[in-house]
Parts: C-alpha cells; structure tokens; sequence
DNA sequence: TTGATAATGATAACACAATATCATTTGACC
DNA sequence: GGTCAAATGATATTGTGTTATCATTATCAA
C-alpha cells in the first residue's frame, strides 16, 4: 500500500461514514460513488491492505462472510437485521458475570455478543 | 428417515455422547467406532435429517461451517477453545439489560453468546 | 514530463463445504 | 429366505466467497 488512489480513498472512506459492518460486496456499492467503475477484486484487495494497516477491523458473524468496520472503536457488540440483514453496533451493555457458568479449570480471554431482531427502518414498515 | 441403520444410529448417539457440538467432521470421526467405514456423504445426509426430524439443531459460530448438537436442551451459550478449536456448552448466566445499548426502534428477538478462551484440558498442558 | 511500477478491472482459477450421482449394500415387510 | 426400495460409500459436481492472472491505467519521484 504504498500509492493513494481514488478507489482505495473511496473504500476507506465508505468504512468509515457507514458506521456499522459492511460486507465486501456492501463496500463494492457504498464506494461507486466516489470510485466508478470500482471492481470486486480491487475491494478485495484494498480490505486486505487496510486490515494489514490496521486502518479497519473483521467483524464475524454466524453463518456469513465476514463483514469490516473502521478500527479503533470501544468494546461493542452487534445487532443483525433479520428481515434487511444489515447488521448494526451497539454500544454500552456488556456480559454479566460468567465465572458462574464456566466450566473449572476453563480460562476466559475474550467474548462476543450478537442480537438477532427487527432495525427501526424495517419495523416501521 | 425410514430405515434404522447402523450409520444413523452411531451418528445420533455419537451427538448425543458428544455433549458438546460436533462439526461434519467430528461426527463422522466420533461415529467410526460404531459404524466401521462411515462415509462423509452418510454423516451430512443424516445430519440433514435429525435436523428436519428435530433431533439434533445446527450451532453457527463466526467464521466456521456449522456444528451440531442434541435438540431439547434449555437456553445456553457456548465456549470455543482457541488451543484445540473445541467447542463447549455453558450453561447458566445470561444477558444483562440490553435495552440500554439498543438504538430507538429496534426491537430484540433473540441473541447468542461466544466466549473465547483456553478449555481446562489444554491449559493443563 | 517522463519513466518505473504499483494499482486497477475483468475474469479465470481456486478452496472449501456441501450436495448429486450411481453402482452396491442392507433393512424391513411379505 | 426373497424382494425391493431406502440407504450407503466413493467420488464427481456444485456453489459461494476469495484470490490469481494479466493487460492496461495511473501515481509519484526524478
């Protein structure tokens, strides 16, 4: 990644105002606007640069391809659309106490939390 | 699913056994003992119908094809150890309030839980 | 402005999980 | 036990997401 081009501009750029998980194909729309003629394999290879960089972040989901978010952001979690399958963040509410239902000896390092349901939009129609 | 064979009932029991969810090819590992020259194509056509027949239920994890588990059992989460890539059941402790975290509108249908970690097992090696 | 080469777009190729095909085996009813 | 379709095992095929290829374009230092 060492020249600055439009696409790679209009990429980041799509991550960032989106300010929710896009998939590749999500970034491939959000970024026509600002780099026509955009091609799959040029998001491809610009999500695999900018996660190199550090820039933007996978975001993992049951059952789907991955999805990536600007990096850099509080712990949070996700809340996945059912009926648009846009997949939002949440901020703030976090895990109970765990220690309960863990196994002896079992050792936690980390945790992630996803919150199946209607978004806003949909549920107004 | 007409027909009781050895094949399919190795593969109920060895989910059954298992008590933790196995993916295609954990079962027709854990299967073999009790159905000698099990084949994979037998182990995703028998999953396909304890699903359909509600014995056993899918388990998505991010970024891994599908596990499966005994159906029936209560609410619970699960434990993925990141040594020996098992995955494990937790029982017990749930969800805190999660209205605070939801944006205005959406509306909640259910959520899932992945703890990371290092099972007792391999943090005894 | 120019030259070297990184980056791009179109698309072929790949990887992996899962399903389809088909000859053979086997369970269940008579 | 005999019959026959369901089930099996081996493997070819598919499908989806991602990467490789390559001719062309565009960035950027000189």
């Amino acid at each position: 990644m060492q020249r600055d081009t439009s696409q790679r501009r209009a990429i980041r750029r799509a991550l960032e105002d989106a300010g929710r998980p896009l998939g590749a194909l999500e970034v491939l729309e959000a970024s026509k606007d600002h780099a026509p003629g955009l091609g799959i394999a040029t998001v491809y290879r610009n999500i695999k640069a900018l996660l190199k960089a550090k820039e933007i972040s996978e975001v993992q989901l049951p059952g789907e391809p991955p999805r990536y978010e600007a990096a850099g952001k509080d712990h949070h979690h996700h809340f996945r659309c059912e009926r648009c399958e846009k997949v939002f963040e949440l901020g703030g509410a976090c895990l109970p106490d765990l220690k309960g239902a863990l196994p002896r000896g079992f050792k936690v390092t980390s945790h992630e939390v996803l919150v199946h349901g209607i978004c806003a939009a949909c549920a107004k129609k």
